[in-house]
DNA sequence: TCGATCCTGTAG
DNA sequence: CTACAGGATCGA
């Protein structure tokens, strides 16, 4: 579930409900989880730890730590990270055992890690990522460079996380509703009138999104699920279009990924 | 650049 | 039972 809006949302969530919380014991409770690193370094680094500062890079979230090392965790596809003032039983993958409450990490389906690296090699692990897209830098000129050579339709190229960090399923689909492009539209063939409009939509979906999980939502330890975000295409399958009513929203498979949009009124 | 794969849960 | 799932990586 979890592209660059909710990872924002748990991010925020951790800095207003655990700062600067000392670490008293680290539990890793299923070996898949800090995989390729043991559960013994993990639980080891971690141990007396104090947190100094959340950070959410793509879609990665990292919790530095005052004695040279940060905690990096990804949510893979079903993870969930929240602060809770008492245990947590259920689906349980991962608990920082804090000086006050604890922090858990649950992911039903494993695709989630969560691993610790010294400070000064966090910039080598997350070089490989593009260019935060609600960020200044991320303009529609450089998304346009960043597709130079690339042939691929213009959905499955978002969803790589060398070009735009963060970006996912939902709001790729989302983003190209708003600009009115179709998802097999090959990036080659757009104009600078549509990359900028691609990149202001992204931007704009990602924003909504995480200002309506605050919205949607009063408990800090659940994000909510896509339908009560107010997607327009993503998830509608057969709905009419919310911008032209008379057709209906279409389903297919790009990359292996469903793809969800209008063949009316985007061209 | 695609298909398979890592896993489990849920909806139909 | 089958289909599908919002991520990322690997090999062909």
């Amino acid at each position: 579930m979890p592209e660059l809006p909710e990872v924002e949302y748990v991010v925020r969530r951790l800095r207003e409900s655990a700062p600067s919380a000392t670490i008293r014991r680290a539990r890793i409770l299923h070996p898949r989880m800090s995989r390729p690193q043991s559960v013994a370094l993990v639980q080891r680094r971690l141990r007396d730890a104090r947190i100094t500062a959340y950070e959410r890079r793509a879609k990665n979230i990292l919790i530095h730590l005052d004695n040279g090392s940060a905690v990096r965790v990804h949510l893979g596809m079903t993870g969930h990270l929240f602060w809770s003032a008492s245990p947590v039983s259920k689906g349980v993958r991962a608990v920082l055992e804090l000086d006050r409450g604890v922090i858990v990490l649950e992911d039903p389906r494993m695709f989630g890690r969560i691993t610790v690296h010294p400070t000064h090699a966090l910039p080598d692990l997350l070089a490989e990522y593009g260019p935060e897209p609600l960020d200044a830098s991320f303009t529609w000129q450089a998304l346009k460079d960043s597709a130079s050579r690339s042939r691929l339709p213009v959905k499955p190229f978002l969803l790589d996380q060398r070009k735009v960090a963060g970006l996912g399923n939902i709001w790729a689909a989302e983003a190209l509703f708003l600009a009115r492009l179709d998802p097999r539209r090959r990036v080659d063939s757009l104009s600078d009138a549509d990359w900028r409009a691609l990149r202001n939509a992204i931007r704009s979906v990602l924003k909504r999104a995480i200002d309506n999980a605050f919205a949607a939502t009063s408990r800090p330890d659940e994000f909510p699920e896509a339908d009560l975000l107010s997607t327009r295409v993503y998830g509608r399958e057969s709905e009419p279009c919310r911008r032209c009513p008379t057709s209906s929203i279409q389903r297919f498979e790009q990359a292996g990924r469903s793809t969800y949009f209008c063949p009316n009124c985007q061209c």
